[in-house]
DNA sequence: TTGGAATATTGATCTAGATCAAACGATGCC
DNA sequence: GGCATCGTTTGATCTAGATCAATATTCCAA
């Protein structure tokens, strides 16, 4: 938490070149309300493997996402792990917390983070109403996503599952015009290992790498070193995720 | 919507022996509040097996049911179902939207409802903070559970489907108290059918049937007439949701 | 650049749960 | 009461994806 003279030069730094700054809930307040920001919140820095938020322990904090990737995940005690989401850049985490939190997030490669305390999340709404509906608005659409993630869950098929996957990764890397029907290649990162897809998808690592392979074979990706991918036929993925058949 | 002199009648009719009065979201408004609650909402009866909230048209309205239970599902296009919830006394349906519903809700059974337009939400939101807040909890624990869910249908086996299904319907019948120590038997209904309980656990009506026929042989369970449960052994239960097993 | 640990791919086989196919039983209607 | 309908149970078989088991890559670190 910064204090006094510092904080103009605190705000300058943290969300100056933030790039987080247009897609978190920090959108809805004006640059000169900023260091009200600032001031009730701490710069987190995760490294690469490490936990910042455990399942089960008291909820204290929520956090936003200002740089690099997290996976969220839960276990059984038998150590069968479901990854419940990828924390991207503006994503808000700790809405799915009452006492204790219901996920554990770990660091995808280097991470940083605003925390900010629930009580001072209390107060910043108490005097930013806007900020309020954001986070209404946030919950939503997390909520949406979720129900989607149901659908894939529990009827999609292996295929229609990754190809879910890449067309939702591939999403917030082309300015959210709608993939389906985007006929142009489009290339990506996948900072996450195959594993965590499999987790993520409910499926097995060795599953996934078939399906890989599948589109591969068919024209649909191609791959380079297993972190990045090319959509070759985006809108036919879109379609595959959908459970549409073309003839 | 109501005005006038019989808005007085109109509160003791609708909010008077609403069952629903101490668990939905009116438990944070103050009895002598109620009628610009009432005001602002109507009452809606929906017959078995009619939809009043359908998947991807407009959103307008919110509603909190009072009467009854209702199945809430999204479809693919070739007809494959996923339910995302059964809805009961005092939940707080229409989070799950943006500009348009995410899913479908469909009586099961004759159902009764507080319909509230948005704009209607946001006055009384303005009007009760406490509203607020209560919306905000009703969006977290949404999210807890949906996350409990992903790892249902992602990574728990049938027995393990059934057994958390069974459990997490007997919850709302035994008062909260923690049923993985409960040794006491506990009868409850099941309102919805076998292919219901198929689409929400992703499983087809066979898995299901024959897996209610193991716990019967097991001892776990007893059936009366497809339609009403009796759970033997409740903390076994509840262990083998959660993957548990005892030597 | 090489060695080796970690991660990913590919192949062979197995199985939980799906699919196909009858019976069975409850519920309502004549 | 009897009979048709719909939902459920039970049985036989099949298969998508899991599991088990080698390779083959990738990625570092020396």
């Amino acid at each position: 938490m910064e204090t006094g003279r510092s904080l103009v030069d605190a705000v300058r730094e943290r969300c100056g070149r933030c790039s987080g700054r247009s897609l978190s809930i920090c959108n809805v307040i004006d640059d000169q309300d900023l260091p009200a920001l600032v001031a009730e919140s701490s710069r987190v820095v995760v490294q690469s493997g490490r936990c910042f938020i455990r399942e089960g322990a008291p909820a204290h904090d929520f956090y936003v996402l200002t740089g690099g990737r997290a996976r969220l995940f839960t276990l059984m005690p038998d150590g069968r792990r479901q990854i419940v989401g990828f924390a991207e850049l503006g994503d808000f985490l700790g809405l799915a917390s009452s006492e204790t939190y219901a996920f554990t997030a770990e660091a995808l490669g280097d991470v940083t983070l605003c925390r900010f305390p629930h009580s001072a999340i209390d107060r910043l709404v108490e005097r930013f109403p806007r900020l309020r509906c954001r986070l209404q608005k946030e919950a939503s659409s997390e909520l949406v996503k979720m129900q989607a993630r149901l659908m894939l869950l529990g009827r999609k098929t292996a295929r229609e599952r990754l190809a879910s996957f890449l067309v939702e990764q591939a999403n917030p890397c082309c300015g959210h015009h709608a993939l389906k029907d985007e006929q142009e290649p489009l290339t990506f990162p996948l900072p996450m290992s195959r594993t965590d897809i499999a987790d993520y998808l409910g499926l097995t690592i060795e599953t996934v790498s078939r399906t890989f392979g599948l589109f591969r074979k068919e024209g649909l990706i191609s791959v380079k070193g297993a972190s990045s991918v090319t959509l070759l036929a985006p809108g036919r993925l879109s379609d595959i995720a959908n459970g549409i058949k073309r003839d």
